[in-house]
DNA sequence: CGCGATTCGCTACGGCTCGTAGCGTAAGGG
DNA sequence: CCCTTACGCTACGAGCCGTAGCGAATCGCG
């Protein structure tokens, strides 16, 4: 299902091979032309045909390397979304998170991000198999941001128990709205809204929590 | 660009014309169709060709109500989404909070409505006219939802001023959340997520804000 | 009642895309 | 140096979108 020669993954050492190497160059160019023509027309721009002439390559050489224009533009996704970082180091837990949602606000800023996101995530959902190659190689190694965060938080005290914070909730939360917004509004997000949101995730709607739920 | 025959926005009387009455038994059949397509073999599962048939009408009777299947997608959306309320009358802001989020999970739970969705919102990245007619005709009009629970927390006393509340904010907040969380995952949201996701909303990620912010 | 207007079903089509196959040629490794 | 593999090219089958043209059916209105 899955040739060993492509390094999508980015896992493992390049595997040797006994006949003429692939051309590296002619990978960078793939996956450039298609993060352009995803940034110029959107997921439908995105065709193998005109990759390959963009690229400056035959069409054959791209199907070479990956099985199906999912598994392209998964490798130009995962390459993009791998940049992300945490900030050295922030004084507190606010600022961490204000930090990672304007990074990842950021980065869906750019039209080939978001195209080739959604794009693969519609397809996803009549297809499990996908769905589950786009949460391991692309969504999941992201949760090292919310791990590492939380990390500062306990090592600061400011939690008392690393357990205190579900990762996966807060991961959904964070991803989840900051797409929503920018999706639907089509422009970067500004930084007031940034700071909005961010206050929004410490505080909670309520800011003083009085209400007793009681009978 | 638009036939004002269609009624997709369920704006105005059907509008009388001269010649043989449109059959609203079609419109049914085609709705109902394409959504059970949708469900059945995701968003590239819906062809016009294989909505028609199902349909038991020919494809011309398709592209003289809706243009594209882009259109003939968002009016099988909207009017599922158009039967989201809120329970008559809940205790207190979670409560109805919880509740809102109960039932927009369950909606995203069907597959024909996560799949027509992401579609249009994925091919939407690149195409403002049809990003607008989403966000206009599926999304803008939920946020009903969000309005109606605070009017109804404000009466209750639960905040000051209903300006405390940010609309649309609380709209991205809660709807990117659920639409991330299950389409990821792929299964209804469970009863106890539901619950933690509602805790979180109100309370924030530190439940007691001591942190002094100073210098 | 009948006439004009419109819808409906059918078939066919042009243009585009995906992904594959076959072939001769280029390039590097043991 | 030769074997193995990558590369470019062309062609192809299958599928889909959206449109066109036709005769037949169906309703409103005068």
């Amino acid at each position: 299902m899955y040739d060993e020669s492509a390094e999508d993954g980015a896992d493992g050492p390049p595997i040797q091979r006994k006949g003429r190497p692939r051309s590296a160059t002619a990978d960078d160019a793939i996956l450039d032309a298609a993060r352009s023509l995803l940034a110029d027309g959107g997921w439908a721009g995105l065709t193998m045909g005109d990759v390959a002439a963009r690229a400056g390559v035959a069409k054959t050489t791209l199907y070479r390397r990956w099985h199906s224009k999912h598994d392209l533009a998964i490798a130009a996704v995962a390459e993009m979304l791998g940049t992300l970082r945490l900030s050295d180091r922030g004084p507190d837990l606010r600022a961490d998170i204000e930090d990672v949602v304007r990074r990842f606000a950021a980065l869906l800023g750019r039209p080939e991000m978001r195209t080739a996101l959604m794009g693969l995530v519609a397809d996803s959902t009549s297809d499990p198999a996908l769905r589950r190659r786009i949460r391991e190689e692309v969504v999941d190694p992201q949760k090292r941001l919310v791990v590492e965060g939380r990390a500062r938080a306990h090592a600061r005290g400011e939690i008392t128990t690393p357990a205190a914070l579900d990762v996966d909730l807060i991961f959904d939360i964070i991803a989840g709205t900051v797409v929503h917004h920018i999706l639907l509004t089509a422009e970067p997000a500004t930084d007031t809204w940034v700071q909005h949101f961010t206050t929004f995730v410490v505080t909670g709607l309520l800011p003083h929590p009085p209400t007793p739920t009681g009978t």
